[in-house]
DNA sequence: CTAGTGACTGTTT
DNA sequence: AAAACAGCCACTA
């Protein structure tokens, strides 16, 4: 049992609609403090299973970028906006509105 | 065991 | 408001 599984799991509890940031799942799992290893954990997000990664956004309200290719930030946002997710001309997301509250 | 690598965050320029 | 800094620690080789 990995430290990510706990992760996962409070990512799964994400309903449609909504945003976490990376140091609010690190909170919920117990583990404050700790959000650059959710971060990692995401990196090796297992696609067999069905999490929902693209709920799980920066502290800026923004989608986090990764080095080299770009494309999957542009599909990250595309996810959100179908959930009904409004982004700013900006690019950011209005966490007070979309932010999720266990 | 050591060293390198990050989808980050809060504070300080 | 944007950028730079220093912490954070699980995982892989």
């Amino acid at each position: 049992m990995s430290v990510y599984s706990r992760y996962y799991q409070i990512v799964r509890r994400v309903p449609r609609g909504r945003v976490v940031t990376y140091g609010q799942v690190a909170y919920e799992a117990g583990l404050p403090g700790r959000a650059r290893q959710v971060g990692y954990a995401m990196a090796a997000c297992p696609e067999d299973e069905d999490i929902p990664w693209h709920r799980v956004i920066n502290a800026r309200g923004e989608i986090s970028k990764r080095g080299s290719p770009g494309s999957f930030e542009r599909i990250q946002r595309a996810l959100l906006e179908a959930e009904g997710v409004v982004f700013d001309e900006r690019g950011r997301v209005d966490l007070d509105r979309f932010g999720w509250t266990p």
